[in-house]
DNA sequence: ACTCCATCCATAGATAATCTATGCATAGAT
DNA sequence: ATCTATGCATAGATTATCTATGGATGGAGT
């Protein structure tokens, strides 16, 4: 954890959350959202930003289509699957688990 | 986070943490110390524990000294030194603050 | 017209940290 | 004699990230 940006291994889960509260939504989008509703303590870089999207498209948790933005730009828009929806539960409550698991550990007397 | 073991990036806080809990331990105490206080939702691997340490001890962040333990075992042990406690204070409070980050995305309404 | 910035996508290669699998060794209990 | 827990360590694979790069374009400002 050398870096300010996200932990790893967290991406998944704030993609999925930041689409499942938003509804459809750009990779741009879905970027300046997490830094946003972060209070911009989160960055996320386009290098760690599409390889994700490409994943989760492979595990079938989002579906994307071309679109056209209110700014007249060409974007491809992300959407959450039914299946995509379940990991979220998944990984939330997994999250949840570890950090609390890690909150232990550290506050043991 | 397809596991249910570590968040990546957090193990050197846990070692960190676990040495100023409970002063010198050798290797094998600090995983089964940080598994017990975790209530055995974290599982330390050895083949992690055993390259952190490496890290740590290239950092500077811990000493090594070869010992033996209470049932008669050959054992390495390992203590803070003063700039691991410093690094502990800086992987704390960034722990905090990405937690914190990742909670309010999550948790955005 | 020109320039600049923000918006938008994407990939290659490097880096870092983990896991899996393996090897070695020995104390104590059965 | 054998098994289990204790103890250290490394090689190699895997995964996820970052850095760096490349390309394209809309709109604002000059």
């Amino acid at each position: 954890m050398g870096r300010d940006e996200i932990l790893p291994g967290t991406l998944h889960l704030l993609i999925l959350r930041t689409l499942v509260q938003r509804g459809e939504l750009h990779g741009y989008e879905i970027a300046k959202a997490i830094e946003r509703s972060s209070e911009d303590v989160l960055q996320v870089e386009e290098g760690s930003l599409y390889p994700a999207l490409q994943r989760m498209l492979v595990k079938g948790w989002v579906k994307a289509h071309w679109g056209t933005t209110t700014e007249n730009r060409r974007a491809r828009y992300y959407r959450l699957t039914p299946l995509g929806r379940k990991q979220l539960h998944i990984e939330q409550a997994q999250f949840e688990r570890v950090v609390n698991a890690i909150a232990r550990v550290i506050h043991t007397a």
